[in-house]
DNA sequence: CCCAATTTGTTCAATGCTGAACGAGTATGT
DNA sequence: ACATACTCGTTCAGCATTGAACAAATTGGG
């Protein structure tokens, strides 16, 4: 497959650097827009539920991995541990969650759906399948998969 | 071109619903990852150059569209209007940006970069380009255009 | 011409996230 | 056993963003 490096023909324009001229930061531009508008669309559809899109990620994550920590968790979410420990408590008094020290490291704090917590959480994923396949109509699922795999391949690259 | 609806057998598990499972879902994750994870290291790369993320679309923006006002600004950034009162004062008192009132229209302020402004934004696009190239490495030019095109196809079906 | 409605930018209280400092708990090395 | 270094979670001040309320300027209909 061809792949020679996408070059723009420099006219001597007056400035030294046009970046919407090159492909690579055109496509990029429209990559960080989609997810921009696309947060904005999720958390409105998340609003009738009276939880936001960072409480759904952490719902979402312990619904996947019950019992991970909070250190696990703000990993995944990419945001500090300080977070979790401002929005958990939240989600605790609730009584949406549950937070049990590990037996035998009790630094550990592990975490746990409710019943209550539970039922939120598939509702809010059904919403967020709904909405999500909905978006992606425009996409075939070659597509929608071939993305996939790109993006997964530009993040283990940023992941060095 | 085939374009069959992904399913997932429902092997009659406890959870009604396993997001995880779609394909549509899972290659939307890898998504969000990758422009968070970019938020992340492109934040770091400018940190030298003694700007922030949000200062930097700024100042790229003013320098793509010379003498935008601050209202067409913000709906690019796509974040409220307060948010640039707050900002542009601190660029302005920098020296790196200009704020003039439309002569035909007073409640405008018309936004252009001082020489200084247009020197710092053609070093951190500099860097910017750069640091998009090392990452879209990983892609082919015609993926790289591919993902860029079903973006804004998202991008348009988002935005009825 | 005039009054109401709209638009632009600003202010301000409220909210959420960060990063550093800290205490409690655990691991490591001697 | 003991001291040191590390890890996990919490607290807190600092900062950015939001959304509502506001003043100034403009527009449009009577």
């Amino acid at each position: 497959m061809m792949n020679k490096k996408q070059e723009v023909v420099d006219v001597g324009t007056a400035s030294p650097m046009r970046p919407w001229d090159l492909p690579r930061f055109r496509n990029w531009i429209a990559v960080a827009r989609v997810h921009q508008l696309w947060k904005k669309v999720f958390g409105e559809a998340l609003a009738p539920l009276g939880i936001q899109v960072a409480h759904y990620d952490v719902l979402a994550n312990i619904a996947h991995v019950p019992g991970l920590t909070q250190q696990a968790l703000a990993e995944k979410l990419l945001v500090g541990r300080s977070a979790m420990s401002m929005l958990l408590p939240e989600l605790e008094r609730r009584g949406l969650i549950e937070r049990r020290a590990d037996e035998a490291d009790r630094r550990l704090r592990r975490l746990w759906l409710t019943p209550e917590g539970q039922a939120l959480t598939d509702r809010a994923m059904a919403i967020h399948v709904e909405r999500l396949e909905a978006m992606m109509t425009v996409l075939s699922d070659a597509e929608c998969d071939a993305v996939g795999e790109m993006m997964r391949r530009i993040a283990a690259s940023l992941g060095r």
